[in-house]
RNA sequence: GCGCCCGUAGCUCAACCGGACAGAGCAUCGGAUUUCUAAUCCGGCGGUUGCAGGUUCGAGUCCUGCCGGGCGCGCCA
């Protein structure tokens, strides 16, 4: 509908010469947008306040002349000029009906764009240490990301999900250890659990299924000897990092590493299908591990240095970060050799663009926005568009329980899981919950509101809008009859209450909405208009009947809200929640 | 101290590169169905968009300064 206007208006312009110089710097689909107020028409363009100055005429002048040369259209019925100088449009019926029919023969693919080339975009969100289950926090990263996705495929963008797993580092053998350690007391050994292990549940689990062949059980005496004592008399980090060298000692490097990976790998698969029964899929898990065994790290390194861009100081190795925009220059190798995690990440990104991706999202927490600038300077640094990296920034989820705010920490066990959400709330309520507010807004969850009040979650309200559509066809053929789409496409005219009207101007918008939320990745704007769209539906159900005696306004209303079932069907599709046909 | 994000109705939030009287839901008050699901609809109440300036024909939106909140400023991951 936008294009259509849109194409007219640049007609119109194209038939003025004296505009051509100052309407050449003008995008003109910026300039026309719908109306809030349909007393406005259907669609309104202010080029006019746009090119008066330019032009040197009063707007309301040059809207005259404008709409002097608007083309003849059998889609617009009338243009008005208002207010300081904007054009309203008014789309013909027949423009409105076209629209209908467009939606019905497209049918899941109504709204969606054309496939583009290019650019091919990596989309990387979740990528949460697998150290433990997913919390509510990752749901909401899951959630937004998985509908962002699904958003930019509908854009006509080649999009690949990508889930980074954090799988190397002193966090792995702080879990190892952990594993381990549960291990021995379920043998009988008796200690204090260390403050900075991993404490959950999960934890003991994992312990009892892993293969330990070859892991004999320590006493208290020999697992304990001359460690520093743990936070409060000691230093919880001293503490935790002897028993990781004593778990080392005592089970071998080769089998420490067996229980490590084995935990791991137990809990990253625990993400993912975690992750799958929420209808989050990635295409591709990446090992940050990976990134060293192959090489990639010293090879992305070996391009820096090519580049000049790394040098020596204090005995570490450095990155001309600062030179790129970044705060300061950042390390890369540390003093005693072992190389840090922004080498890894400037290795993935490198990566990431060396495997024919030209643009790369990063859905991260709002606590990493210190990380783009670096991760940006190593993109240039390397030869490559640092535009060509966007990080969206989600702000945390606060969970509260009976009015008290929950504490998060995953290594004290104490956060509520996104599984334990998922089951009291639903995977659609949630979903939909995680993705209503915009991604730079805090989002407060507060569980036994999530519970207590779910039926007053939005998401039935649209999933009942397509249920009443499916019933009323089911009514319709208890009643012996059957919907004539072809006499209802060829009666649409009859439409002409309010409610219609309303109804058909609304299911035109969705295109335009979807691709305004996948170009800013605000899946709330979606919500909103899926809201808008069963309002305007519910209304009318209770406005008109719809089985009516007169077949032909009864086949044509059956096609407006079968049109109306495509639409919120299709949007719910993107949004990865379900559309039911009965509630 | 420096940097990023946020501040809109009693509460939770919208507002499309700046556009027309700032919109929804919840709460509250009042109405609607002998008819296709009342998980619905219609209406009322509710606002100095944190404060003060500036730019503009026009500012919730852009700029500056304050106030308030969140987060970040490691040879951690």
């Amino acid at each position: 509908m936008k294009t259509l206007v849109t194409k007219l208006v640049q007609n119109a312009l194209a038939s003025l010469p004296e505009l051509a110089d100052a309407a050449a710097g003008l995008a003109v689909e910026t300039a026309i947008e719908r109306t809030r107020d349909p007393a406005h028409g259907d669609f309104a363009t202010n080029v006019a306040m746009r090119l008066a100055k330019s032009v040197g005429t009063n707007p309301r002048e040059l809207a005259a002349r404008i709409v002097a040369a608007f083309p003849a259209s059998p889609e617009v019925d009338k243009l008005d000029i208002a207010g300081p100088g904007f054009i309203n449009i008014y789309l013909s019926a027949a423009a409105l009906h076209a629209e209908i029919k467009a939606i019905l023969e497209q049918g899941n693919c109504y709204g969606r764009q054309p496939a583009k080339d290019s650019p091919r975009v990596l989309l990387e969100f979740v990528s949460a240490n697998p150290t433990g289950p997913l919390h509510v926090g990752h749901g909401r990263h899951g959630a937004y990301g998985a509908t962002v996705g699904n958003l930019l495929e509908a854009a006509g963008y080649d999009v690949d999900r990508e889930y980074y797993v954090n799988d190397a580092g002193r966090q792995m053998d702080i879990l190892g250890l952990s594993v381990w350690l549960r291990w021995l007391e379920a043998h009988g050994t008796q200690f204090d659990f260390p403050g900075a292990g991993y404490r959950g549940e999960y934890i003991r689990e994992i312990a009892a299924q892993i293969d330990t062949r070859g892991a004999a059980v320590v006493d208290r005496g020999a697992l304990l000897r001359d460690i520093p004592a743990d936070a409060p008399d000691g230093d919880k980090e001293a503490h935790i990092g002897a028993l990781i060298e004593r778990a080392k000692e005592l089970l071998g490097a080769q089998l420490f590493n067996h229980i490590r990976q084995q935990s791991l790998e137990s809990i990253r698969q625990d993400i993912e299908q975690d992750l799958a029964e929420f209808g989050v899929i990635f295409d591709r898990w990446y090992s940050e591990q990976s990134l060293e065994t192959t090489g990639r790290i010293d090879a992305a390194l070996a391009v820096l240095r090519d580049r000049d861009m790394l040098y020596e100081k204090d005995g570490a190795t450095w990155f001309r970060a600062e030179q790129f925009g970044d705060e300061k220059d950042r390390v890369v190798v540390r003093e005693n050799g072992v190389k840090t995690y922004f080498a890894s990440d400037i290795a993935y990104h490198f990566d990431k663009r060396e495997r024919g991706y030209d643009y790369l999202i990063d859905i991260l927490g709002s606590d990493h926005h210190g990380y783009a600038p670096r991760v940006r300077a190593g993109l240039a640094a390397m030869g490559y568009d640092a535009s060509s990296l966007e990080v969206k920034l989600m702000q945390f989820v606060a969970l509260y329980r009976n009015g008290e705010k929950l504490s998060m920490s995953t290594r004290s066990g104490e956060f509520v899981t996104l599984r334990a959400l998922r089951e009291e709330v639903g995977n659609d309520a949630a979903r939909l919950f995680y993705v209503m507010r915009s991604n730079d807004q805090h989002l407060d969850f507060d569980l036994e509101l999530a519970k207590s009040r779910s039926n007053d979650n939005p998401v039935y309200y649209i999933q009942y809008a397509f249920a009443r559509i499916a019933s009323v066809f089911r009514q319709l053929a208890e009643k012996g009859l059957s919907h004539d789409d072809s006499r209802g496409r060829d009666n649409l005219d009859l439409l002409r209450e309010s409610q219609e009207k309303a109804l058909c101007s609304a299911l035109g918008r969705y295109p335009e909405v979807v691709l305004l939320a996948a170009n800013n990745r605000a899946p709330q704007h979606l919500v909103h208009y899926l809201r808008e769209l069963a309002n305007d539906f519910h209304s009318y159900y209770n406005a008109h009947a719809f089985i009516v005696d007169d077949p032909a306004l009864r086949d044509a209303r059956l096609t407006l809200i079968s049109a109306t079932r495509v639409v919120i069907g299709n949007g719910l599709g993107i949004l990865g929640v379900s559309a039911p046909e009965k509630m």
